[in-house]
DNA sequence: ATGAAAGCGCTAACAA
DNA sequence: TTGTTAGCGCTTTCAT
């Protein structure tokens, strides 16, 4: 048919598919009947004028193999059959063209929630983020998808807010969508939502944040190295004091990065007096923005300050601003992930990069492994990270 | 088994758990054998000890009605209106209860995916976007979402690059998943995509960037109000030499600007000589970066630029310093989007803030307005704008 | 107020 | 190589 040869036999076939769309027509206003008021409110019919004949057929519904077999002669299940390409190769050649050139026609795109339910996969995958505004995550799911999408798979994508109440409700939903399994962004040290998942026996994987246990495989940034490369940096630079503004408790990269910190500075000498870690109630720039404000209100001023995350950062860079101080002049900053932007900042910010499109990337990767082998150990993934040196740290005048 | 309580009535639901759960087992295993070797990988065999009973029971699949329904010992379809809230009135109380408790006692979640191919409704819509990490989509995703989920929606979120053939794969991707419409982010001004989902009558609301036509709904900032006040306020500062960095074109927000920006200029009496529109690649820093270096070069030097989105505007800043040149001393730059961050650049941006959230909010509400009536002719939303003074413009030197 | 039964679109074991 | 058949989990008409 799409080689417009003219035999008797293409104008039978011709005939034989107006008179199928014209059923499928019957079927719906007939026995269709049955169908639910939004099914005939979602009909869009479309009036094609049909060369000579000059016959009107409404197409009324998406097609399905068995249209699509009708059309092509053959049975319902060998139109499957060559539809598939795993399992195309049993068909006859000719068989599977017609189908296809049949499929073609009609414009078959194949049913997935409908292949899902007999086969009980979605091909799709959930991705719990915190908050998609924060411009650490979009990479990370542009990761996920990079890897996934070429596999047919497809991501659900929702924003928890880190708010409790929301995530469990979206887990819901994503469990009641039957993904076949979920990478998770916005784990906590403990996390009734992730013990839910172990007990459903849901395929997880957990990116960027941890949790108290190795239940799951994570994939993160090696921020224990990317902390130390930071302190050794400050240092380097004639630092003597120097504050940690670290991420709220409950979040495993909070608890890494002031445990590393505490760690490294110990590492070149320095007294805990010498380098308080003050937690910021949020990684955003307003909880950057307080705890920068108590580390200048304390006695014995730091000279530079290891951000939790770039966010942090931006906020500690503000308030040393607000106060007439100059970075890096007065105070260095680090930060943390190399966010977009990260280098657009005033002055341009120092800070350690994540590899987040990567952490993405292996996460999916770790998913789609264990989705298909449930039972192997969860693995820990961490990436390397780098310093970045821009123009946010200098030594101490 | 959740609550302990140890009383005659408790112990004989509590046996018709385990019965039911060990028939569970022998349907997996005995007559379930048609199960295709996935289903059999995915089963995760949790053992519990019950108790003194010590009776070993396994988990092995996603509880379903039936199974809720004989836990509750009443028939799969009494159960499934026991658990739709809109048909529970018809039953008696006690069943209901009944019902739900079992439901809950086996943490049944309902299968989306089979409902939605009863109803012919996934409660799912696709949203098309072109660049997760521009900071310009991630709001009107959020509005999206915030817009949704409380009807019970979830967004599958899709990436194209603006690459034509990424979109058509993911467009293909999302109409397998059957989703119920399509958000569409990515509309050029001819698009062979929107051609398709037309004939094939998929629900589509367009946002931020429309197309040629008036075919669907369109959701954007109202450009031509906000180009206008940007101009305004140059002039007022008193620049007669103003550049335009349009954005590609292609892209009607890039059309609408530039058309905007030249009736704008035309009215305050500025010659078309003074006011040159150059073209960038992109949306990008890149693109920017490049077009004002054109700019600069030109023999009547632009005291102020309008730039045609905010990454633009920082690739021109950008040029500018590269140059030795300050803004806004040298060069003013206005932005446009106000997207995040437009306010910690160096100089802060002085830009036209765009309600990011809001056309996602208006944009889910026209679509699920269009899934449940789709013969309404298509509206077009514009959302007001608003400039946004800040530190780079000030008057010519 | 509840049960019986059919069917959404697809796949896969079995039969021919 | 292709057809037959059953069934995934759910909803919904019809019957009781």
């Amino acid at each position: 048919m799409l080689d417009r040869q003219v035999d008797a036999a293409h104008m039978a076939v011709e005939r034989h598919h107006e008179v199928m769309l014209e059923h499928l027509c019957f079927a719906e206003d007939g026995a269709g009947a049955c169908r639910d008021a939004r099914a005939v409110l979602r009909r869009r019919d479309i009036a094609h004028r049909h060369g000579a004949a000059d016959i009107v057929c409404h197409v009324s519904r998406r097609p399905t193999v068995s249209d699509v077999a009708e059309l092509a002669g053959v049975h319902r299940s060998t139109a499957a059959r060559a539809l598939n390409p795993t399992t195309s190769g049993l068909l006859k050649r000719e068989t599977v063209a017609r189908v296809l050139e049949a499929a073609q026609r009609l414009q078959y795109t194949p049913n997935t929630i409908a292949r899902g339910l007999r086969t009980n996969r979605s091909s799709t995958i959930g991705a719990l983020i915190p908050d998609l505004t924060n411009p650490l995550f979009p990479p990370i799911l542009r990761g996920i998808e990079e890897a996934i999408m070429p596999l047919g798979y497809t991501a659900l994508i929702v924003n928890t807010d880190n708010d409790p109440e929301r995530e469990t409700a979206n887990f819901h939903a994503l469990l009641a969508r039957q993904v076949d399994g979920l990478i998770v962004a916005t784990a906590r040290q403990h996390d009734p939502m992730l013990d839910e998942a172990q007990r459903r026996g849901v395929a997880v994987v957990l990116v960027n944040r941890g949790t108290g246990s190795r239940t799951f495989p994570l994939v993160a940034g090696d921020d224990r190295e990317g902390v130390r490369d930071a302190v050794a940096h400050l240092v380097g630079l004639g630092h003597r004091h120097i504050a940690h503004l670290a991420g709220p408790s409950g979040v495993s990269t909070a608890a890494v990065r002031a445990s590393a910190f505490r760690e490294a500075v110990a590492e070149h000498g320095l007294a805990p007096e010498a380098t308080p870690v003050v937690e910021c109630h949020g990684y955003t720039e307003q909880g950057g923005a307080d705890a920068m404000q108590q580390v200048m209100d304390a006695r014995q001023g730091a000279t530079a300050v290891l951000a939790g995350n770039d966010l942090i950062a931006l906020g500690a860079m503000r308030a040393v601003q607000a106060r007439e101080l100059r970075c890096p002049q007065d105070v260095s900053v680090v930060g943390f992930n190399d966010m977009r932007f990260a280098d657009a900042l005033s002055p341009a910010l120092t800070t350690v990069r994540v590899p987040h499109r990567l952490l993405g990337i292996e996460a999916a990767r770790l998913l789609l492994e264990r989705i298909d082998a449930p039972d192997t150990p969860p693995k820990t993934l961490l990436l390397q990270c780098e310093l970045v040196v821009r123009d946010s740290t200098a030594p101490p005048t």
